[in-house]
DNA sequence: CAGGGAAAGTTAAAATCTGAACAAACGCGA
DNA sequence: TCGCGTTTGTTCAGATTTTAACTTTCCCTG
């Protein structure tokens, strides 16, 4: 359980300075940030909103608002799905862009400082894969 | 960044089946369990609001609300400090103790089933000895 | 091809969290 | 001892998340 523990710890203050962070660069929460990566990373920049819900780990509900939000910065925009009629497609503006690319170093130097640059290669890889199993295994409809 | 996507995904993951567990076993929230787990063992199962607030790495304005709600369910107590007229200590209830040996069982059996038991012994000693030293960087005033 | 259940997104209400402002109490240096 | 900057916990307003409907569309089965 003490591993647990410590797990937990650091997720959250990491979780904290990486909210900092962003908020002071771009007036962004994380997983507004989130949100713009996995777009940003996808095929033709777009991605279903219930796929982009379970990605980011959010609920449908919390990433409506989300989007909305998004939207009215105009870092996003909202397009119909032509196979599926209830579908819509999230899709990062030009504007998003730009804006990842002004916020992601400073994203990643935070991440670096306190989680990758404190772990050796070996360190980092074993929590890799330990996260990849655990993620799976929780991923996994029936818990497995 | 790979360890950090896995990290940020297994850790919304997990938590949101903790959640789940703690609601439907006794309608606590995680927030509102790991304040109870603290208090309970805490020297006199009491604990400084602030103090508190680090240890479940919570705002302090959230604590005062979480622990509003606890002692609106009996299971928590505010108590005023002798030493510091300002000092509230927040005291669990033996209610609060009952409650929390019924749902630790099952908490511990999530956090078991879904990540330690799927680790290594060496996994598990080099996960934890990485989240120490994050931990520690994270809590350290100045980042260090 | 009609019906019923499942899935996609949205919405509304309630719960919770954050950040700033605040009042009270502390404690240290002049 | 006085005064001022800190610390403590709370409060308030605003932002976000959750949960549970609800609507629309899809798709499988008979």
């Amino acid at each position: 359980m003490a591993a647990w523990r410590a797990f937990l710890s650091t997720a959250h203050l990491l979780d904290r300075r990486i909210e900092e962070q962003l908020k002071a660069a771009a007036g962004l929460t994380h997983p507004q940030f989130e949100i713009l990566v996995r777009l940003a990373e996808a095929p033709d920049r777009q991605v279903r909103m219930t796929e982009l819900a379970r990605g980011v780990v959010v609920s449908k509900s919390a990433l409506t608002y989300q989007i909305t939000q998004l939207e009215k910065a105009g870092l996003v925009e909202r397009a119909t799905c032509p196979s599926d009629e209830r579908g819509v497609f999230a899709v990062i503006t030009e504007a998003g862009l730009r804006c990842l690319e002004r916020v992601a170093p400073g994203h990643v130097e935070v991440v670096r400082r306190y989680l990758i640059d404190r772990l050796s290669r070996d360190e980092l890889r074993t929590m890799t894969a330990a996260m990849r199993k655990t993620e799976e295994a929780l991923r996994a409809p029936d818990g497995r």
